[in-house]
DNA sequence: TACTTCTATAACTAATAGGTTATGGAACAG
DNA sequence: CTGTTCCATAACCTATTAGTTATAGAAGTA
């Protein structure tokens, strides 16, 4: 049984968001949307010492933003972006209070949806 | 210190993401979210302190999520959710990650029109 | 074996966050 | 004025965060 609001995700949205409120861990995620990287690699931009850049892959790990793999001796890090999609959901709740654009988006794509069943049928 | 420049932009998303990262703060937003509240009816559903309340308050307004208002002795709140948009303007960035094919995002998009039908009947 | 590379972890520090109680001030009610 | 209501702020405590340096271990290389 389930509360309607918040209660099942909202664990897992405080990690997301508190994740996602660090500068470095953003860049990192967009660094990381180009391709998987070592720590070493991800830590050579930021100017910050490696143990930094693997306790911020931590955080985002335990998000679910990030996950690990195992090559010889690295550790390479992969975007996993799917929490993200959890952030927008408990968000769009509000979309009605910042405009349209929202409903924009949603509205292309009902159409490109809807385009699809069309060739489906046709 | 900053090594590479984050601009305003980041700094605002920050204050966003971090304010996003409480409960308590996502709780208070979805009860404004029904109308602009004071203080002390904010406080009421939550067992913590009114100073509390006054504290979240204040680190949602410094993300832009609220407003003050004033009526006589009351400093009623009111969401302001524009901020948000910024927040899902970034994470949008992402979204060939968590579903690049259309059966994916129309899952989402069913979510979210749920969510919208059960607003528009509560 | 010995050395190098890559990463994690421990230990420490400084700052921030989230909570408390106490208190004071501003705005109404009498 | 007196008292009450509403709220902000101060002072304080504890836990967490973001960074550091030092070190150890695992895996590849000579």
């Amino acid at each position: 049984m389930e509360q309607v609001g918040y209660g099942n995700q909202a664990q897992n949205l405080d990690a997301v968001f508190a994740a996602l409120a660090d500068p470095t861990r953003r860049a990192l995620l967009t660094r990381l949307a180009e391709g998987e990287a070592s720590v070493g690699e991800l830590a050579a931009p930021f100017q910050i010492s490696q143990p930094a850049v693997s306790k911020h892959l931590k955080v985002l790990e335990k998000a679910g933003l990030v996950e690990r793999g195992i090559d010889e001796q690295r550790r390479p890090a992969r975007l996993k972006a799917e929490p993200m999609a959890e952030a927008v959901e408990w968000m769009s709740y509000f979309k009605r209070f910042w405009g349209d654009s929202f409903d924009q988006l949603d509205d292309l794509l009902v159409k490109l949806k809807a385009q699809q069943e069309e060739n489906k049928d046709g």
